[in-house]
DNA sequence: TAATTAACGCGACTATGTTGCAATAGCAAA
DNA sequence: TTTGCTATTGCAACATAGTCGCGTTAATTA
C-alpha cells in the first residue's frame, strides 16, 4: 500500500507547514483553494499522523489539531511537549520544551497530549486595551 | 442562585468519590441506580466543575472526564497534573505530581489539560500473558 | 497506453455534548 | 405544615466532530 501524491494532500501539507500552527479540520478547510471534501481532509490528516509527518493533538475543546513535525527526525519523534490554545484567537501553538512525566511503576505510555488554554500574548494585550 | 441538593447530584458525587477515577458521562450513567437523564448528568457535572468540586479533563479520545477533587482546598485548586488513560481498561487515573510549564512571555494560562494514554500496569501484565 | 489500486466524493451514520421549555421538587419563609 | 420561589430535571431537538461504505476518479508503474 504505497502512498500517492495528490493535490489535496499537497495543499493540506503546505497549509500546515506554512502556518506553523496546529490546525483543526475546519481551519484547514477554510484555507484550502481546492474544494476538498471534509472526509477526505480527515483521511489525509490521519494518514499524515500515521506516517509521522504531523502531530495530532486533542485540545481541551475536544477537537483534533494537527501540526507539521518541524523538529522531528525520521528516527525520533518528539511529541512530549505542550501546546497552547488561545481561547480568543483560536491559535494553537507549539511550546517547544520537551518534558518527561514520571508514571507509576509498570505503566506504558503511548501517547502524550498536553494542552494549556488561555490568552496568548497578543490577545492579552488587546484585552487590556493596549 | 443557591445550589440545591438532589438525589441525582448526590449519586453522581458518590460515584466519583468512591471510584477515585476520572469518569466520563457514560461510565457514570452505567453506575447510576437512579434513571437520570443524560443531559442532567452533564449539567450536574458542569455545575460541579464550575463550583470547583471536580476536575474536568478532556482525554485524547476527545471525551470529557470528571474527577473528584481530593487534594484541593477551597483556597487553591491544583489542576496542573497529568491523567493517565488506559486504552485497554479505559480507566483514567490521576498522576499526582504537580508540574509547571514555562509559557512564552505574556501568555496567560487558564486551563491545564494533560493526558497520557497507554497501558496501565494491570493491562500491561495481562498483555504479556502473566 | 493500459492496468492496478490508492485516494476521493458523497451520503449516511454514530457519538458527544448542549439548549429550550414545560414540569418537578428543594428550600426557606410564613 | 403549608406556600411560593426558582433551581433542577426530563424530554426532545439540535449542533458538531469524526468515521465509514461504496462507487468513481486519478496517480503510478509496467
Amino acid at each position: 500500500m504505497s502512498r500517492r501524491n495528490t493535490k489535496s494532500q499537497q495543499e493540506v501539507l503546505d497549509i500546515l507547514k506554512q502556518s506553523g500552527l496546529a490546525l483543526n479540520h475546519e481551519m484547514i478547510q477554510e484555507q484550502m483553494s481546492l474544494n476538498t471534501d471534509r472526509a477526505t481532509i480527515y483521511r489525509i490528516l490521519n494518514r499524515f499522523s500515521q506516517d509521522g509527518i504531523v502531530h495530532k493533538v486533542v485540545g481541551d475543546d475536544g477537537k483534533q489539531y494537527f501540526a507539521f513535525c518541524s523538529n522531528c527526525t525520521k528516527d525520533g519523534h518528539q511529541h512530549n511537549h505542550f501546546h497552547f490554545r488561545c481561547i480568543e484567537c483560536q491559535n494553537v501553538i507549539c511550546i517547544k520544551n520537551e518534558l518527561r512525566v514520571q508514571l507509576p511503576e509498570g505503566y506504558e505510555p503511548i501517547n502524550f497530549n498536553g494542552v494549556i488554554s488561555g490568552y496568548c500574548s497578543k490577545c492579552c494585550k488587546q484585552r487590556n486595551g493596549v
